[in-house]
DNA sequence: TACCTTTCGTGAAGTCGTTCACAACGAAAG
DNA sequence: CTTTCGTTGTGAACGACTTCACGAAAGGTA
């Protein structure tokens, strides 16, 4: 990337820059704070403690503090943190500087709950375009989406800033799937499908199991409960 | 418990009971793992090798190794493990002694798709039951399972042994539907909501929250992707 | 103003899971 | 029978994230 251009002065350390590393886990965290600070802010709160923002993820106040110490954001003693700021913080380090949204491949059951969800909480990633082979989905607008032919793929993608690709098709068509979204420029994949897609290094790929959660909880709700996951 | 009964001799170690500490991470994987050995010996094979379940969890050879060596299984050199004694190892542990099943509740979107996908892929975990309070949707079988009203739940809970519930209602009726499964006997739960639901220790939830896994894709997108993941 | 309470910031210590490295072993080939 | 190759079992090293613990600062209160 060419990157330096616009508008920054020679020294000072700039401060939109992220050049910090974040843990997978924190980033999980993080976006899961802001979610709550943005409930709290509509209802009207403006000061946020540690210990109640640990609450939201299971964690302890400490975790919170070192959180919010690793991306630079600070608090006051006995004010906590400021809600409003703290939520453009993340914002600034989780979102992209320039929009960006995602592609559905799949209308199936889970696709279409997933459309449904999605247009109705509006997060800062838009689903833009949805695909299925099923003729009698081609065409169709679904909760705002419009769901086109898989052989249109490559051209909706040409046109619109997508560069997460959300997997929800039968598990023989994933991996083709999947090659395709990376072709047509995708560098980030959420897999449904219950396979190891394979993948050139420099995409990330994050599986939502749901089979094997549902396995994970059967066997800890009877053996011991460590109270806490995910 | 009674316990001991039955037909053990005095002094040797049994071999059924489960006294082992199993990390929530390798439960896990012990459920990727019996999952495609079954693929695999419905496909004739016989003996797997560590690297080969390695691959399929994003993990390396020492790590299964390690995984089977903790849950007492143990393969031989240059022959690899042997692929039904190891499901069968395995289900030892995940499974439990007596048939257990799954209460979903909120049969809108998303609980259609999980129903759906449930009594296809049919796995040691039954949903024996599903309910809502839209009215339209009780008495209705879907997929094999009935749909009964919440008023209903316990008087369905009494008689079925579920131990494990899904929340899928809107986040708002989340506690009170977590609450009343407690209520009726639920050990455990898995929850699609985006809240944290306040339950006694002994309950194990586990939370999937599609919107942070999705905001998580978006940020490795962008930035370093640390190729694996769970 | 002085004091007390609560919360933040952070170096240090702790915890837990993963990976390394190597000896032992089985099988197959020479 | 001996050699060679590949794989398992495992103690130990490693690394990463989490938690502890304590000093400092901000507000409230008398
Ligand atoms: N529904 C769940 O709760 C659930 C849970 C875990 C995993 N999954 C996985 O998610 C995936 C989708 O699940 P679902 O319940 O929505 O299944 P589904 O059968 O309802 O939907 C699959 C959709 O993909 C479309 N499709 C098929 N082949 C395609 C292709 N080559 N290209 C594009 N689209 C194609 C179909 O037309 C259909 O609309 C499956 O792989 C399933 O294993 C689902
Ligand atoms: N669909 C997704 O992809 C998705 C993703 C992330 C999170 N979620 C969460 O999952 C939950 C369900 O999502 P959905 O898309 O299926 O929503 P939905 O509105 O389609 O379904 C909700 C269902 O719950 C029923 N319901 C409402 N109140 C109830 C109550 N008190 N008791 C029992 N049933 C009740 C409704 O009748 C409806 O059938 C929501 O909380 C949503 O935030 C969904």
């Amino acid at each position: 990337m060419t990157g330096s251009a616009t508008s920054s002065s020679a020294v000072e350390p700039v401060r939109t820059a992220a050049p910090i590393e974040i843990p997978v886990r924190m980033v999980e965290r993080l976006s899961a704070y802001r979610r709550q600070l943005r409930r709290w802010v509509a209802e009207g709160r403006t000061r946020i403690y540690s210990h109640e923002l640990g609450a939201l993820v299971g964690g302890t106040p400490a975790q919170v503090r070192r959180d919010l110490m690793t991306i630079g954001y600070t608090g006051s003693p006995a004010r906590g943190y400021e809600a409003t700021g703290l939520i453009e913080r993340i914002s600034q380090l989780l979102d992209a500087p320039t929009r960006q949204g995602v592609a559905l491949v799949g209308v199936g059951y889970l696709g279409r709950a997933i459309l449904n969800y999605f247009s109705k909480t509006h997060p800062d990633l838009p689903i833009l375009a949805a695909f299925d082979v099923a003729p009698e989905k081609i065409g169709r607008v679904l909760d705002g989406c419009r769901c086109y032919a898989m052989t249109e793929l490559e051209a909706v993608l040409g046109t619109q800033p997508v560069t997460v690709g959300i997997v929800a098709v039968p598990v023989e068509a994933a991996q083709g799937v999947a090659d395709r979204l990376i072709q047509a420029g995708v560098r980030g994949l959420l897999n449904f499908t219950p396979t190891r897609l394979r993948v050139p290094p420099e995409v990330y790929v994050e599986d939502v199991d749901i089979a094997v959660s549902l396995e994970k909880v059967a066997f800890f709700a009877r053996h011991g409960a460590g109270s806490d996951e995910e």
